[in-house]
DNA sequence: CCCTCCCTTGGAAACGTTTCCATGAGGTTT
DNA sequence: AAACCTCATGGAAACGTTTCCAAGGGAGGG
């Protein structure tokens, strides 16, 4: 039944007995072509099962129509919610979507780019892993790129799309303080980080409030789950007066809720918890976490937006903020003495 | 600096003064090119930031190099694995992945798979939301389909990789009955679904170990947030005589033990919940969830190498389960007295 | 010293589109 | 009635590869 071989548009144009121009006026929506003519056509493609080749157009218009999706970890839930954004986005658009996962390796990432440059996407929407200088070599090669969820502040010139992790990490922790909580433990990014934004926020926000900001209450970690656990047990240990910890991210709020577990600490009794990323657990832990949600997919949807709908405004003041939601449950309470 | 047009082969022939078959051979790999002249090729192209175009060698080829994958939802923890295996074995194949979610909804995914079709991948990677018969259409134009992480029962030629949910569900049933529990309430399946191999399982292992099963207790449901929820709800309240639940998903699990909450049921003490799906949140509940975890990851990457590697030996002998693993944790206890 | 064979190389024909350009038909305006 | 527009249509030239085929050249064997 079904013919060894795709049918061609020439196939169709034989069958229909028009030339293959007009078949690709039908098919591309251009020109103009005569309704009995477009009706030939159509019923020719459907007899055969033709289906137009993205490959030779691609090739004719320079482009492959679709869009390249650089994240660290599919299986992140922030990461997950980003990647259904654009999904969403290009779908409306009727590109789609090569994705890939770099896994923190910047020469993985590197790989990756060049595969999708390969591929002629229309272009590039990361959550970059590398370094600057490997971004500035794919952002030359590219047909362009914007960043989302996570930018690289060296590069500037490369629009990108970013959750207001500043304000998110200001309004739980003014939320924490209006608690009473003075010693607060902060698990924050990796000390060589390329921007470390959230502790920037969580001094910056103490000061304000004239709360000393201990150096020994600020330790940073890698979110991987040993050192992020590593990160939470030395700071609880290290410090039995602290007396709320704000996590981040999810990775390092799940190692506080193990640890707080693990020390037999009652939340928020003993300490009050709170994190970055309003993952789904935080809904079910017990009690319920406190957290400010990251709109991913909205950041991913915006970012997606950007690379294709408005290339002329791409980059211009600095990176998009989207604003982050600080959602209270039950693990954070009023201070009450020190434990033990 | 970058040239307004990407280099092509012909530039890069011209540059390094030889024929454009000869560039073709060093990049293509085939053939056998001097190694002379491979270098002078290579200088020229790296001179010109030469990269094959993918859409030139995908025409000529008549395949793309990259395969198309459509899941339901990719931020479902399960999904996002499977992308995950998927998007690891395809890295060692050197193919790209073109991902998309259909949301459950038929007509979408078979929008989707009418586009990878035109993209010519080659070759799809489902979880089918539609029925047998949307599917009987896509296989026929499809390259080769494989499906992983469920399969369409009337579809026995499209190769399928799949967990073992039967045995998942007889461990975890084996396990509650073994603590004492006689009435258990199962979440499973919706009653319009094409298979319900779970919910099958549960009643086959009930009558194995001589358990009457009670239509009352077996509920079910989409998994879908309010429709979880109300099944959950419906099913204690209606039967404050249940011991234990079993949720056939993570959607179900979360809405049990939401509901138990909700309740004021102690979990385990009035009654113990498991559940299908090792889901990140069953570690961090509280009390920590009892669990069959499916082996996303390794079906994602098993249904990739199926597709790519040995077409041959697809789809004979039945779908391939890969087995399940019971996560027990601190949320099923001994049988107990009734509630109330 | 000539013939053969193998290795290296270039030319050219696909692959399936889009689109520019030319052609012809039919209708409108002077 | 002539001249002009508009619209529908087909031919043909790209687009950037791969690969078949033929040809050139050096080495080895007779």
């Amino acid at each position: 039944m079904a013919p060894r071989r795709p049918a061609t548009i020439k196939d169709v144009a034989a069958a229909a007995g028009v030339g293959i121009a007009t078949v690709s006026r039908v098919f591309s929506g251009t020109g103009s072509v005569g309704a009995a003519t477009r009706e030939r056509v159509l019923a020719a493609a459907r007899e055969l099962d033709y289906r137009p080749s993205a490959l030779g157009r691609g090739l004719k218009l320079r482009r492959s129509g679709g869009i390249g999706l650089v994240v660290p970890d599919v299986t992140d839930p922030f990461c997950a919610e980003l990647v259904a954004g654009v999904l969403a986005c290009a779908r409306t658009l009727g590109e789609h979507v090569i994705v890939d996962a770099a896994h923190g390796d910047p020469s993985r990432e590197a790989e990756i780019v060049e595969r999708l440059v390969e591929q002629r996407v229309d272009g590039v929407i990361a959550q970059p892993a590398g370094t600057e200088a490997d971004w500035r070599g794919a952002a030359r090669v590219c047909s362009s790129v914007v960043f989302a969820g996570r930018a690289l502040p060296g590069l500037p010139e490369i629009p990108a799309v970013l959750a207001d992790d500043a304000g998110g990490v200001r309004s739980l922790t003014e939320y924490l303080a209006g608690l009473g909580h003075r010693r607060i433990g902060f698990l924050g990014e990796a000390p060589r980080s390329p921007s470390r934004v959230r502790e920037g926020a969580f001094r910056d926000t103490l000061a304000q409030l004239g709360v000393p900001v201990e150096e020994d209450l600020v330790v940073g970690a890698r979110p991987a789950g040993d050192a992020a656990y590593a990160a939470a047990a030395g700071l609880l240990q290290r410090r039995d007066d602290v007396t709320a910890v704000l996590a981040a991210g999810h990775r390092l709020g799940e190692a506080a809720v193990l640890v707080a577990r693990e020390l037999d600490l009652r939340v928020p009794a003993d300490v009050s918890i709170a994190m970055i990323d309003d993952v789904a657990w935080a809904e079910l832990c017990d009690p319920p976490l406190t957290a400010v949600a990251r709109p991913g997919r909205d950041i991913g949807y915006r970012a997606c937006e950007m690379l294709l709908r408005e290339p002329a405004r791409r980059g211009r003041g600095g990176p998009v903020l989207l604003p982050t939601e600080l959602v209270v449950r039950g693990s954070c309470g009023p201070l009450r003495p020190a434990r033990r």
